[in-house]
DNA sequence: CATTAGTCCATCTAGATTTCACGAACGAAA
DNA sequence: TTTCGTTCGTGAAATCTAGATGGACTAATG
């Protein structure tokens, strides 16, 4: 950033009032010092700097060149020291920041772009960079400051909400429907149009993540809901290799509504009746001193952004629909 | 320039060590300071900011929001400082500055202008601005600090060439000649070729400048190394004004070849044979430690450009010219 | 008209004050 | 226990004030 030499910003605004003042005295009385101050000040800037910065005119002084040309640098630099102040002040508004999110793929795809999209309206000053990350990993990357706000689904090992450390707010209630392949003899009508039981695939092959990622944890909590531990068969990571083999006939799975853009054609999708089958998905910024008033700011939009979007949460997606109601 | 509450570059110099190297005992390591002494300037410069920089983290530390725009602006004010330091040995190589010129009017069309011209190629960093001002006032503008380079005619009251107080450079001898109306007398064809001898003027009546301007010493040394002294019965300021009274019948005089293009129709141009009757015109820049470089190199090309005008010199303007060879 | 005393200005020196860095001790975290 | 950051007291360095010095302009005087 800087080197030794230091080009004393002090130095330069003692310079800078005998400029505008004409007389060393009178900027010694204009900065409250004594001539004898003003006159070792400039003496040592031009000593440090090796040029000479005043010449004597008639009774006064007279600043060189080279002290006119510092004092246009010096305007320059401050006039960024006053950027400085006044973005300082802004960013306490929440109105400038870099805000680092880290989210799960698909509340990237169903809330975090979307609302990128309207920060750019509302917060142009807010710089937003986006990082897919895990879900364990995500809460480390938040403890060491390497992320601003994390987007992630609700698992065990999550931070309470009661947790001092974060400002965590709930997002959206992401329900999960049962994919079967086409052909499937569970797939019948009638649980297309009401919905399926869990407990009726108990003794089904599943499709789930890998045991250590959180999605598999919620697949697990949702069928001890249902009273059965699913035989997990195979394990991807993300959601379009999971539906892949549903459509392959390798099992059944659980897929969350906000991955529905990627599920390939050869499935069918059930809604669950009985026990809840959902994961809620939030939001987590550091809370107290610590807190971003720029990364609180994302946090509402975020959340504004997920009120909008109540297609995951409660329609069941196979109802008869009488009109198209939203976008995606 | 700056306001009381003021942003130390040291400080902030001392705040990027400690966000580069990650701790505060290893950004002291660098600075070769203590742990303590970097402890105290971030927490002394974030009371004076009134804003937290830094915050626990684990053992270390962690630099705050606040802190990291603060880096940001800090390193554009650095740069900032680079410029300064490097424009200011550009300033003493001559190659930026600002350069406030003074000439007289006929200095101007025939020296100056060129000249800037060809620096605008040579020197773009050069800012040069020019400024039309009569002989005693430019050398007082000159002492003052508000010029930078004075083009003058040399007479009685101009600076001497051993004056140590400048650098002065003879630009050019701009050769006068008697201008008569059309259908004087004295407007031989004999003349006409072969110029005209001043004393033949002495009865005339006589058009020259105000008597405190420069130039009408000039008519009135020229005319006492011919013997005579003028009986001058108009004054003027500008030779354009000269001439056409010149023209109208009220009178002779001389005009230097530089404002050859200032004369109307209606005269006749006749050079001047035996007594020497020229001006000399020349470069005034400070001199000693007081000399700017920029306006030396500005200094310089006024010579290229004045010895590549050969016109006002030596020729004489109404010889049977065997081809055009000059510009303007 | 030249001279000289008076005034204003910047700078130098010496002494006082503030700022700054160091070292040791303490609390916190791994 | 070790590592780290902070706090407190001490010493050194930078900075300011006050008084003295010399240069330069002004005006009064011989």
């Amino acid at each position: 950033m800087l080197d030794e030499p230091f080009l004393d910003l002090k130095r330069l605004r003692v310079l800078d009032e005998v400029h505008r003042r004409g007389t060393v005295s009178a900027a010694a009385a204009a900065l409250h010092l004594t001539p004898s101050a003003v006159s070792q000040q400039i003496s040592g800037l031009a000593r440090d700097l090796g040029v000479p910065l005043l010449e004597k005119q008639g009774r006064g002084v007279r600043l060189t060149g080279q002290a006119q040309l510092l004092l246009e640098h010096g305007a320059i630099v401050s006039e960024q020291l006053d950027r400085a102040r006044a973005d300082l002040a802004a960013w306490t508004d929440g109105d400038i920041g870099k805000v680092r999110i880290g989210a799960l793929s698909t509340g990237i795809a169903s809330i975090v772009g979307p609302s990128m999209a309207r920060l750019r309206e509302t917060h142009p000053g807010i710089d937003i960079r986006v990082r897919e990350v895990e879900a364990p990993e995500a809460f480390t990357l938040l403890d060491t400051g390497e992320l601003d706000l994390v987007v992630s689904v609700d698992y065990r090992d999550a931070p309470l909400r009661s947790d001092p450390r974060y400002t965590r707010v709930d997002l959206i209630t992401d329900r999960m429907d049962v994919v079967l392949p086409v052909g499937h003899p569970l797939a019948t009508e009638a649980a297309w149009r009401d919905g399926i039981k869990l407990e009726l695939l108990a003794d089904e092959p599943w499709v789930s993540s890998a045991v250590t990622d959180p999605c598999s944890m919620i697949t697990a909590a949702v069928c001890a809901a249902a009273g059965f531990s699913p035989d997990i068969r195979h394990e991807c990571l993300e959601w379009d290799a999971a539906a892949a083999l549903v459509a392959a006939g390798a099992g059944v799975a659980l897929i969350p509504r906000l991955a529905r853009p990627l599920r390939p054609s050869g499935l069918v999708t059930l809604p669950v009746v009985g026990s809840p089958a959902s994961r809620l998905i939030f939001a987590l910024v550091r809370a107290g001193a610590h807190a971003s008033p720029p990364a609180t700011v994302v946090l509402h939009t975020l959340v504004q952004v997920a009120a909008e979007r109540p297609d995951a949460a409660d329609r069941y997606p196979n109802a008869p629909r009488t009109g198209e109601r939203q976008t995606a």
